[in-house]
DNA sequence: TGCCTATATGCTTATATTTGCATATAAGAT
DNA sequence: ATCTTATATGCAAATATAAGCATATAGGCA
């Protein structure tokens, strides 16, 4: 791989917004979807919408269409993702981008067979739905 | 650490010559003088320099300076460092960046005992100085 | 003192990037 | 068919960045 796309990976990575979307879906085990993501880091839709277009370009995820739902998940093809997504989420380690991943983990308590079933929803509609479900809030 | 601040660090990284520059100080077990680097990477000497002042205001490398030469080397001081450098190793290793290794190996011949004592040599006065140095071309 | 040489930096231009907003697309439901 | 919802995208403005060149600084040496 030629420097330039190598350069190409860490610039793609290099930004806030595309770091804390790259972070989620590394530390995650599950395939994330747009909503979720857009919930647990609270950004506009479109920001989040943007990051993974520029992370898709770039190799680093991929996306399982369902409809109108995408799910995100690391880019497998590329074998040298996995070293990278390892990187990703140790050099990530810690108090910042730990509130992230506990504030998808929060949301992921809404799916529904492990699929995302609710749209955007805000912190107050969270907990309401929590309780109706009857999982910890 | 920030999200910013870690972003920040990748984004300085996602740059060809910055990463070629950073790859080198990873792989090598000298702290480099700015003239091996402009040498062994044959880019002009300000955009080396420039990327040198980058890599330091994100503080992944320091300096020595021994009157006007300047050795670059990994910042120890952020002991997140150490694994970066590695990732950086890892990640860059193979082909285009291998090239960058062997033209510095070959420029550090030039070195005596263990210091730099010349300032850009072209590729033809490096062969000559070799020759005349007695070591293998 | 004055001349080299190693390195850093100021300035300018061209280009890229980020952000925000509005809107498009497209699937599903009523 | 229409409405709603999930996601993507086009555009404009503000800002940042990279590249190149010339020049500054500053140490060592004649």
């Amino acid at each position: 791989m030629s420097v330039n796309s190598k350069a190409e990976i860490l610039k793609t990575l290099g930004d806030q917004t595309r770091l804390r979307v790259a972070h989620l879906i590394a530390a995650s085990k599950k395939s994330l979807c747009v909503c979720e993501i857009v919930d647990a880091l609270k950004l506009p839709q479109y920001r989040v919408s943007k990051s993974l277009v520029m992370l898709r370009r770039a190799g680093l995820v991929d996306v399982d269409r369902n409809g109108t739902w995408g799910y995100y998940h690391p880019n497998e093809s590329e074998k040298a993702n996995a070293s990278l997504f390892e990187f990703v989420k140790e050099f990530c380690a810690g108090e910042p981008f730990d509130l992230d991943i506990d504030a998808l983990d929060r949301r992921l308590k809404l799916r529904e067979k492990d699929k995302c079933v609710v749209g955007f929803v805000s912190e107050k509609e969270l907990v309401k739905l929590m309780r109706k479900k009857g999982v910890e809030v």
